[in-house]
DNA sequence: GCTTGTGATGAACGGGTGTTCAGGTATGGT
DNA sequence: ACCATACCTGAACACCCGTTCATCACAAGC
């Protein structure tokens, strides 16, 4: 059996370190931001970093994946309504509370794309765009039944996760919106969008 | 009177550089491109370009003042239909259309914001409110004879523009659909979603 | 044909980049 | 008490960054 490693002098420097690249990448930018300033935010020296990461590539790319395999995780545990409309509705909650906890995961995952490597990108491609056919699922499950009327069901698939996404740019918990409210108003956008 | 100023080598050099580097922040981003290689782009030695542009961050504020001046000129141009449908439809069209043009112009005034000093920042988003305060007039206009239902024509506001820009993300003129066919996909998704 | 001035070069400036590594230190297991 | 390992420091590596400037080339106006 293997041994249980030796306790870290600071047992989660990991995920501090993670955490730490998030805030800045999503505030100034993947290229923007150094792995001296991401070190000082945890209060290390930089060499310390490259014990818990391969490299700068890496730490975008797992932040990234991470964040994706969340997603996906957490959208297939919600359960699932046979009623393409009651789906759909439950697809906008869910989207737009989810996104509105992880801002800065949402930022990252989606301005940083062109910084990966082609091989990270790919990866990453792949989770998106199961992600983005968990939607159109249901929208061609309501068009066969007629509750909705597509004209083109990628088409409005990519139309409706634009609109949800974009809740993340200019919602504010504090601002004039409760998170509930803002969601009934897509509920019933969306719901219109795609309606017959 | 001024006399005309003395032929150049090269008269257009300015402009090259801008295409360069708006070309470039657009594929690689800000941050991740040197004055190098725009001034390698062009056929440039680095200090040439202290000739054309004040400094880096100049150069992108340029390029986003002068696209977002662009965007509101040309929809000042467009003729104004009475009939607030007939003006979401226009606006529809005429978004989709003009953001497909310019995909690299779009893609760098909304993905670099963040690198911008604060007054800039600030110039660009006096006019990105005033492009996005067109289509809440149209909306509350409609709101007000009854052809729209909006809960709050702010929001109504923020999802359509989402929901248009996004198109620039996935569309290609070389693609399954024309553009044509896109636009008619979204005015009607459009009015939909702020449809009574 | 000379003067004037714009615009290019090529080198230099100080400083920041990601990454590596030998050396040191503290911890958990025996 | 000792060993093995995990972790961190501090310095160094080679290279790239934005910007400046003395110098030079060439085109336009007299």
């Amino acid at each position: 059996m293997t041994r249980p490693a030796a306790r870290s002098r600071s047992a989660d420097t990991g995920p501090r370190i993670r955490a730490a690249a998030l805030r800045l990448f999503a505030r100034d930018g993947y290229a923007a931001v150094s792995m001296r300033q991401i070190a000082a935010e945890v209060g290390l020296q930089v060499g310390a970093l490259y014990n818990h990461t391969a490299d700068k590539q890496s730490l975008l790319a797992e932040l990234m994946v991470t964040h994706l395999d969340a997603l996906l995780a957490a959208w297939d545990a919600v359960p699932r309504s046979a009623d393409p409309v009651a789906a759909l509705d439950d697809f906008v909650r869910f989207h737009i509370g989810f996104h509105a906890a992880r801002a800065d995961a949402v930022f990252v995952a989606y301005m940083e794309l062109r910084n990966l490597t082609p091989e990270n990108f790919a990866r990453v491609e792949t989770l998106r765009r199961a992600y983005e056919d968990r939607l159109q699922v249901i929208l061609e499950a309501g068009a066969r039944v007629g509750v909705f009327d597509l004209r083109d069901a990628r088409v409005a698939t990519m139309a409706v996760i634009a609109m949800l996404t974009g809740v993340t740019t200019w919602f504010r918990p504090e601002g004039r919106l409760t998170l509930a409210e803002v969601e009934e108003n897509y509920v019933r956008m969306v719901r219109g969008a795609v309606g017959p």
